[in-house]
DNA sequence: TTATCTTTGCGTCAGAATAACACAAAGCTT
DNA sequence: AAGCTTTGTGTTATTCTGACGCAAAGATAA
């Protein structure tokens, strides 16, 4: 990262908004910068890409080091160029969002201190650089996304119950959803199967367990907002 | 474009899908490559960042040069990174789509003569670079788009009569649509305003014309394929 | 002028999808 | 065993959709 500025070539970057959801909250996962610019400042994760790396790459290279993870579900989002956005000098950055399972991610111990933390979605510090307005485009493809496509499994354990997804789906439209019409949409739409098993030691009565189903009957259904 | 080489940080290109429609087809253009690599080749238009230069503005440069066009209807697509598909060396294309109404281009006398062409999107020629990808990928994206944001006009006259849109969303989604019920749900959307005019000379009873309402009611509809 | 044809505007109707809601079974607590 | 909460499974009225009929407007030809 020794030269910064290229004359020529704007420098570019990968910027995350990595996702996750626990106890019935949705939370993105920030970065507390050590270095000037916005030094001591709330920012999303990135890096800048190396020789010859593929943004996944470098997608994936912020996610091995900040957290330890490995194979995340990850999806383009858009690439940001306003020529302030970065006071250093021109740097482009293309926006990457990402699913995690927080439950399952080991944040470092390092970093676990002080420097990266989940914050819910709607307590969030005010962010460095212009990554409000990239974490707002997340959260919105995210939003529209998950109506019609099943990504929700991305964020819960592999096996899970319909109530746990039905609120994962409240949380993340930021809405209410009759529970018996979610119910029958997501079953018509086979994205998920029933294992016959059910999860003990539930408050009341026991949940069946739900796992997601590779192949899909229907390529798409709609949650209505 | 002096140092197409940075050693730094990879070349910043900007690749435009343009998208036209005239006499009941859709047609993208396309230029006809004077330099290696791919010479003779018919690939997309683009450019390299100029310093300080957005996105935008560099796709604007280029349908202004290329085709005289101002206040083109565009859209970020996304970006390509694949390390082989510029065989110069590392390339990163930003793509963007663009809308325009061919009747109002006038594309310079000097271009005009072979090195920019409408193609029609079924009989396309063998790409330069992975200029087929972003194609495909941006033929998509217009499908999906205007089966529920009204885009359509932007390739439309400022009036235009029912059959004439439903011609075209016939054309861009690759399949047959009632023509009643489409026009039922049109209307329904208040994407559209019947202006009281009906269009003189046509061939047999005179169709209203239309025009875009830029105060939606709905923000949302949906053509279904 | 009248008959005929094509195109356009408007309406109907059966079936599907949806929203709102009732109810019972399962598992806790007392 | 009674009462509570949670979960699974209906039911019903309404809306939406797809398939289609029909008449008005304009052109053409007898």
């Amino acid at each position: 990262m020794k030269a910064f500025h290229s004359y020529q070539n704007p420098s570019l970057a990968v910027d995350l908004v990595v996702f996750g959801y626990s106890k019935q909250q949705l939370a993105v996962l920030l970065l507390n910068r050590k270095e000037e610019p916005f030094k001591d400042c709330w920012v999303l994760p990135g890096a800048f890409l190396q020789m010859e790396e593929r943004f996944r790459d470098t997608c994936s290279r912020v996610l091995k080091t900040k957290l330890g993870m490995d194979d995340v579900y990850m999806e383009q989002l858009y690439s940001f160029d306003e020529p302030e956005r970065d006071p250093r000098g021109r740097a482009i950055a293309v926006a990457y969002y990402a699913l995690v399972n927080p439950a399952r991610v080991a944040i470092s111990a390092g970093n676990m201190a002080n420097d990266v933390a989940w914050f819910n979605i709607k307590e969030l510090p005010k962010l460095g650089f212009d990554h409000h307005a990239i974490f707002e485009i997340a959260l919105q493809r995210l939003r529209s996304k998950i109506a019609y496509f099943p990504v929700g499994f991305e964020l819960l354990d592999e096996l899970f119950t319909m109530p746990e997804l039905h609120e994962l789906y409240e949380c993340i439209l930021d809405t209410t959803i009759d529970r018996r019409n979610f119910r029958r949409k997501i079953l018509d739409s086979a994205y998920i199967i029933n294992t016959g098993n059910k999860r003990e030691g539930a408050q009341n009565r026991h949940p069946d367990l739900y796992k997601f189903n590779k192949k899909l009957k229907k390529n798409s259904f709609q949650i209505n907002v």
